[in-house]
DNA sequence: CACCAGGCCGTGC
DNA sequence: GCACGGCATGGT
């Protein structure tokens, strides 16, 4: 099946990608700059093998997908191979506040501007999304000043919380859960992004306003356990493919 | 002018 | 427990 890079990279699960060129993706991750074409590119870093999930098994996941109904097979087929990044766990937390009522195009702005903001430049002209350190000590109205709005008193308390955030490796879902949402601004579908695309926990289903939609016309009486084993990945499908025909 | 975007918080019942 | 209004910002 067709690797479909773009969509798994600036389709809404991470906001640190840019399409530089048509094809070449570029980040910054792990102190360097990233440029990519395909995932050949990324099998020689340590780094990225572990990001891109490259150990787990997509192409039985889409098999086993596309088997469970119609709908699904229509959105795998259209689609074609997504993968759930395994972002660091900070970033992604910070990410996934600023997209409540918020749309992608402005949460990869408000992304870039953290780390010009805040973080560090690791090559001329690239800079690294802040660490919790270099956030230490930034205010509401910092935040507020980069056009984060009603959010900026939830990334000070996740800022403030920031040290439990690796020990939730370990915990079960619905202990992350919990855990997540004791942060302010950190509601179910925040939390459960979190837990997709940072801890690859496989159970989480974000419920935001397209799979509201999806769920009410597609699947109504039903819910995330319909889609078991693999709800994290049919949850990504359905978004992207609604997201697709809008 | 309205309504929307990878929602959540606070309040009221 | 659930329903509802409010919320910063920028785009359509």
């Amino acid at each position: 099946m067709v690797e479909n890079l773009r969509e798994t990279l600036l389709g809404g699960q991470c906001f640190s990608w840019t399409e530089e060129e048509p094809g070449l993706f570029t980040a910054v991750l792990n102190e360097k700059v990233y440029r990519i074409r395909s995932l050949e590119d990324a099998r020689a870093d340590e780094y990225l093998r572990a990001y891109f999930d490259l150990d787990y098994d997509y192409e039985k996941a889409m098999r086993e997908i596309s088997e469970k109904d119609e709908i699904l097979k229509q959105a795998v087929s259209k689609i074609g191979m997504l993968r759930m990044l395994k972002q660091d766990h900070f970033i992604a937390t910070i990410s996934f506040i600023l997209s409540q009522n918020n749309n992608i195009k402005r949460i990869k702005g408000l992304y870039d501007r953290f780390s010009r903001t805040f973080g560090h430049e690791v090559e001329p002209g690239y800079f690294s999304f802040p660490t919790k350190d270099e956030l230490k000590g930034v205010c509401a109205d910092d935040y507020r000043a980069l056009g984060c709005g009603f959010r900026a008193p939830f990334l000070v308390d996740a800022v403030d919380k920031a040290d439990m955030l690796d020990s939730l490796e370990k915990m079960d879902f619905d202990s992350a859960m919990e855990a997540l949402q004791t942060i302010k601004g950190i509601g179910p579908k925040v939390a459960s992004c979190i837990l997709i695309f940072s801890y690859q926990k496989r159970e989480g289903f974000p419920m935001d306003v397209w799979m509201k939609k999806v769920m009410a016309e597609y699947y109504p009486g039903k819910d995330s356990s319909y889609f078991a084993p693999y709800q994290a990945l049919s949850q990504q499908y359905l978004f992207s493919w609604i997201r697709s025909m809008a």
